[in-house]
DNA sequence: GCGCACAACTTAAACGCTTTAAATTGTCAA
DNA sequence: TTGACAATTTAAAGCGTTTAAGTTGTGCGC
């Protein structure tokens, strides 16, 4: 049998309750009387059970994690940020992904019921947190990127508008005016701001908004390839894309390439996240930087300060960053001009 | 307050040992209680206590998952078949990365040797799953992949040779004489064995095993690429590679098409592990298919079953497959012949 | 010498569940 | 009517911690 408080008390000749305080609380008792419960303990291989720790004190010091997924670039950098500021701030991470069977959200949603987490933190905006939570949580909850409005829960997240607005500046900055959009899926919420930010952009540069040049890549590379070739049949192709992501840019540009349509040359490609895929595409693509490792941070310290009764802050938006790479340039009637 | 079994005791007119076994056992009470338990516990919201019950049975449900990173793209599936599998047998995983400071490997040594998790699954095969759990671990282990013969852990693997082999195989029947091999991180079990794999095939097959034509990778896109770069510097330059994972293989494509060399019309490319790295590269590489989806349920069931009191049964040692793509080709000779 | 403050420690209850062993109830045969 | 037996139910003992409340002992001022 494993070794309980008691046997190393019994082994110190102290009651339970002093070997308790002597390995967790050691101001509260004497120099000597540390010492000797510290030896027993090691003398007999003592560790504590955190889990009857867990019962008593009414925290489990655990957090659980749902993502979406994880195959999909965006997410690792966030999963990973998010468990190294986890256990920086002493708790472990139990990980879901939701986008599969409902068999997931239940199971988790028991989880969360049942009193093994302490907080919840959701990447899955998607449809509402409120699947996992009910109306009223009771429990502590953050969300990553993608804000549903319709609840309170409090959201570390960038301005979505602003990264198109970013992409179809430097755009036009560049002489483009047919700017064409490729945009995310549906039920994402950053993917519908990202393409309300672009319709707002282009309006406000006095840049034609055309039905045509929007089309859904549903977020995905299948989805990216077939809205550019659709784009491609346009009477009047654009000479610049902005994508909702880098993984439909990259296949877009993919598309170009196959065709002998020259990037940046005949056509300039901006995605958007700023995840690995685009850097090492050809040409490197230029993107607008989402900092998810930032916000990983972020919503652990957020959420574990609602854990330990902090009031509820405001919304946390961080910055986003255009980084110029090799897919973008200027028109060729603006290199004439 | 939440309410506790006493509660819906109370409310239901019987003990709390009734009450837990209409729950949780319901075959041991009769009809009319049950039902009279179940009503109880709905209109007062009673919700198990996942803690008190783990304290209680001495077990956690959960399993403790370790991999080195998980943005490296070879990891993706395999977590989410872990959590997939996992979750179906009943079990939450806490997830664990392991190529950071020491911090963390101490951390979830601590989780493991404190009674929260009721196994442990490895990925990170590194130098020794023995940090984890000391030399003769009191917790179910599984490792999958990486495995390491000094331990006595059960191990859900491929024949990391039999990889190498097909690769070299497939480039040799096209006609290949000067192969090359890109070769991974040193301190990992799957480099070396590929490494070595790729030694004995050449030597069957009565190649050149030249050491100027086995450059060290180190795994990443950097190190590809700079080992592609000294390949091409040789005198005699290869016209095969090999690669011990794919994104070496998509970096060192990469450096040729820089060069104006043309893939598989002047060098062609065999990658390993089969990530989507390859699907996208262009042209679209030929690669080793690691089955990581596969081995992550299998590594559950694996230690699920050691959980549960099985026996320790033999590794596992599941199949790889060439998957035949654009990235290889006859050589000219052999076209011409 | 008495009372008091204080430090050091112990006792005992609590956290919320499961499960063994014992008690209760009901049924039926003798 | 009684006893045997099965079917339910209950009381109580844990699971291994933490901690509020209580006890003991020491030194100190008076």
């Amino acid at each position: 049998m494993r070794p309980t408080l008691a046997d190393v008390a019994k082994l110190a000749g102290v009651s339970v309750a002093t070997a308790s305080r002597a390995l967790s609380n050691p101001d509260l008792v004497a120099d000597g009387t540390r010492r000797a419960v510290r030896e027993a303990a090691a003398s007999c291989g003592y560790k504590i059970n955190l889990v009857a720790r867990s019962l008593r004190i009414q925290r489990t010091d655990t957090l659980l994690v749902l993502a979406p997924c994880i195959d999909n670039s965006f997410y690792p950098a966030l999963v990973r940020s998010i468990e190294d500021t986890a256990l920086a701030m002493g708790y472990a991470i139990i990980i879901g992904f939701t986008n599969k069977a409902d068999r997931h959200r239940e199971a988790y949603a028991e989880l969360l019921s049942a009193g093994r987490v302490d907080g919840l933190l959701v990447m899955d905006g998607g449809s509402g947190v409120d699947r996992f939570t009910g109306p009223q949580p009771d429990l502590p909850v953050v969300q990553v990127f993608d804000k549903i409005y319709e609840t309170q829960v409090p959201v570390v997240r960038v301005d979505e508008q602003q990264v198109a607005d970013l992409a179809v500046h430097q755009l036009a900055s560049m002489g483009h005016r047919r700017i064409a959009h490729i945009s995310g899926a549906a039920d994402r919420h950053s993917a519908r701001e990202r393409r309300e930010g672009y319709r707002a952009a282009m309006a406000r540069l006095g840049l034609p908004v055309e039905d045509q040049l929007v089309k859904n890549g549903h977020g995905h590379r299948e989805g990216g390839a077939e809205a550019m070739k659709q784009l491609l049949e346009l009477p009047l192709a654009p000479t610049a894309v902005f994508c909702a992501n880098d993984t439909m840019a990259c296949a877009a540009m993919d598309v170009c390439r196959d065709r002998g349509i020259h990037v940046p040359g005949d056509i300039s490609f901006i995605g958007a996240d700023g995840t690995a895929d685009g850097l090492f595409a050809f040409p490197s693509l230029t993107t607008v930087n989402v900092p998810r490792a930032e916000a990983g941070s972020r919503a652990v310290e957020k959420l574990v300060g609602l854990i330990r009764g902090q009031a509820v802050m405001p919304d946390t938006v961080l910055p986003v960053e255009l980084k110029l790479r090799g897919s973008c340039a200027p028109t060729r009637t603006a290199v004439a001009a």
